[in-house]
DNA sequence: AAGCTGAACAACCGCAGGGCA
DNA sequence: ATGCCCTGCGGTTGTTCAGCT
């Protein structure tokens, strides 16, 4: 199918933007609202695109927008949602208000993700290696900083849809079976427990499922097909863990057996295992490195619950 | 003081998904 | 079912600025 060029770039503005630009589509918005973007331009009379206007006004203009340093809370914050999500700052922004994607994405690649780096590769090593981010004032921040857990590639991959109804498809073997069970046990224990939108993956015939993700060669495939309902990764987040158990704080940042796990690619972007509480895996005697992926979900759990309070400022 | 280097961050770009006609 | 539009997202680039030599 065709696609339009999101804006004719010919005789319109680019980069920075001037105070008079910027105070024209604060007017505009106020007036007007937001949305509308293509065409927001040429009603307000700016010679922008809609992209570059809404850009602009979700990472700038915006009146609940924070301005200034990110704080530890919040630096530990990203961090361990980082480590769930990967790269979806998007998802990563909506747990902190005022922060937008665009900034926690800059905050990470310049800071963050250069100390899990070399956080990580102390903990690959056994070496201490010297960050490059030791001179500047504008690190003081960063230097001041404890030490950041290791960045795992323990990431649940999301999909912003709904689920809410769970069908058990024949089981394939044993252990598969038993993760079904668990985890509709688990998900009618904890009610709106959401991870099925982190952890299924929409099927062509309109169901959704979980992916059949291979992980350590073993196959954690098996089906649950879920209609859209309820329940967001925001719910999960939301989610009272404590229902789940009583979770250990401290567990970020613990090595675990990442020696088995390190033909895994690095970087958060790429596919990962979803996680699961710890009713999925009661088999888990079998070394297949869900230990990582329950203390993940420990960790989010006893971080939210501790989190909640400062979020709410 | 001048040039260089790297950090910080604003902005751009391309793609994908959802909604609607 | 298809095509188009709108919007959002994530990766990347460009610019500015501070610190260092």
């Amino acid at each position: 199918m065709g696609r339009s060029p999101c804006c004719a770039k010919e005789g319109l503005n680019r980069g920075a933007w001037t105070a008079l630009e910027d105070k024209i589509l604060t007017d505009y918005i106020k007036v007007h609202g937001e949305g509308r973007w293509r065409n927001l331009p040429k009603k307000a009379g700016l010679k922008r695109c809609g992209k570059s206007c809404r850009l602009r006004w979700l990472n700038y203009l915006r009146p609940d927008i924070k301005r200034g340093n990110i704080t530890r809370d919040e630096e530990d914050l990203i961090v361990r949602l980082h480590r769930l999500l990967g790269n979806r700052w998007s998802l990563i922004a909506g747990r902190l208000p005022g922060r937008t994607d665009n900034e926690i994405k800059n905050y990470w690649n310049t800071n963050l993700g250069k100390k899990v780096q070399a956080h990580t590769t102390t903990i690959f090593t056994g070496t201490k290696k010297k960050t490059t981010t030791t001179t500047s004032t504008k690190n003081i921040r960063a230097v001041e900083s404890p030490p950041i857990p290791k960045l795992e590639s323990r990431v649940v991959r999301t999909k912003a849809f709904r689920c809410s109804k769970v069908f058990l498809g024949p089981p394939q073997n044993k252990m598969e079976q038993h993760t079904d069970n668990d985890a509709m046990a688990l998900a009618s224990k904890v009610g709106n427990f959401s991870t099925q939108k982190a952890l299924v993956s929409e099927s062509y015939d309109g169901q959704s499922s979980f992916t059949p993700e291979k992980e350590n060669g073993i196959s954690l495939d098996f089906t649950v097909n879920l209609n859209p309902g309820e329940l967001f990764l925001s719910e999960l987040l939301n989610s009272d863990f404590s229902q789940l158990g009583d979770f250990d704080d401290g567990l970020v940042g613990e090595v675990s057996n990442d020696e088995n796990n390190n033909n895994n690619d690095s970087s958060p972007s790429s596919d990962q295992p979803p996680f699961f509480p710890d009713e999925l895996f009661e088999w888990k005697g079998s070394d297949c490195g869900q230990s990582d992926v329950i203390s993940d979900l420990r960790s989010l759990a006893s971080f939210l619950d501790c989190g909640e309070n400062w979020l709410a400022e």
